[in-house]
DNA sequence: TTCCAGTCAA
DNA sequence: TTGACGGGAA
């Protein structure tokens, strides 16, 4: 660890030259934008964020403006980003910070991380990204990274080990404003750079300082998670498709992309309408499944079931 | 096929 | 600790 110090330098001379300039970075979001960034990143590459983020942002600057939204408008204007819970959580982030916290996101992680949708590592990023305060950031990037460069070795799937966490801490610059850097720079890298499968050593600023390049990368490549479930066919597809089919209802100018904000607000002023029991049924063929699929979106909250059988977004 | 700026419930 | 939870890109 006693080289921290000098990767440390050379990774803030690569982040000034190399971030991307995605738009709630370099200051330019509040606080609760950088946690709508944070949120809808969870599992989802950065640069199918960037426009949903935009449209998003556009329509509720602030937790108060979502919290009065539509649930069904909240889920359309989610599109296909995935995991649609995670913009139920976030309307209920939003409803927590405005009336508990009075439109002002806390600025304690453990406030943070006690509201609706928000884990570990999304409430140590707005600690880190939007407060500035000295917090190690611990996501699939950087496991990878500090596992590499300092234990030479790929990291272990699931949770973070009380190993991997005290790593980061002790590699963590001391200086607040130099930890931020080093939290984004090392993500960045782990995102750009130092990837899981095909790790562009010869473009990395600190391969001089890797012991897992030093090593001759063991391991590289090893499946080290669990295996992922298939997609096609399995209830995550149906649910999709269901929802899918909802969204395209709540207005006539529906698109799986994000709407405009004219069009936005013509969806707000609509009455999302209801798929018929017969069109939902056509929707997939195991009928079995498809009603498994509806009852457990009508339990998360992500649809209504009205007493004809019909279907339709929450208002 | 695997992976991706994870979270939550069991 | 494990499984469920979307969808798209390489």
């Amino acid at each position: 660890m006693a080289a921290a110090p000098r990767i440390a330098k050379r990774l803030a001379a690569w982040w000034e030259a190399n971030a991307r300039d995605l738009p709630w970075r370099f200051g330019r979001a509040t606080p609760w934008g950088v946690l709508v960034s944070e949120v809808m990143s969870q599992q989802t590459q950065m640069s199918r964020v960037v426009p949903y983020w935009q449209a998003w942002m556009e329509l509720w600057p602030d937790a108060s403006a979502l919290a009065g939204a539509s649930t069904a408008e909240v889920i359309t204007m989610w599109g296909r980003l995935g995991y649609p819970r995670r913009a139920l959580r976030l309307q209920e982030c939003a409803q927590a910070v405005s009336e508990r916290y009075a439109d002002e996101l806390p600025r304690t992680y453990e406030r943070l991380v006690a509201l609706p949708g928000i884990g570990d590592y999304t409430a140590s990023a707005v600690m880190s990204f939007a407060y500035g305060k000295r917090v190690a950031v611990i996501d699939t990037n950087i496991r990878r990274v500090l596992s590499r460069v300092f234990l030479g070795k790929e990291s272990m799937g699931g949770a973070a080990s009380a190993a991997e966490r005290a790593l980061a801490n002790t590699v963590l610059p001391q200086d607040p404003s130099a930890s931020v850097m080093w939290n984004q720079a090392v993500m960045e890298l782990g995102a750009v750079v130092c990837a899981a499968k095909k790790p562009l050593c010869e473009r990395c600023p600190i391969a001089g300082e890797c012991l897992f390049l030093e090593s001759g990368l063991p391991g590289l490549g090893e499946k080290r998670t669990r295996p992922r479930q298939r997609f096609q066919g399995t209830d995550r597809q149906v649910r999709g498709i269901v929802l899918n089919a909802l969204r395209g209802l709540s207005s006539e100018h529906a698109s799986s992309q994000p709407r405009t904000t004219a069009a936005a607000s013509r969806a707000h002023a609509a009455a999302p309408r209801s798929l018929p029991r017969e069109q939902v049924e056509s929707l997939w063929k195991d009928h079995v499944q498809l009603d498994s699929c509806i009852a457990s979106l009508d339990e998360d909250g992500l649809i209504e079931i009205l007493p004809d059988g019909s279907l339709r977004l929450p208002r």
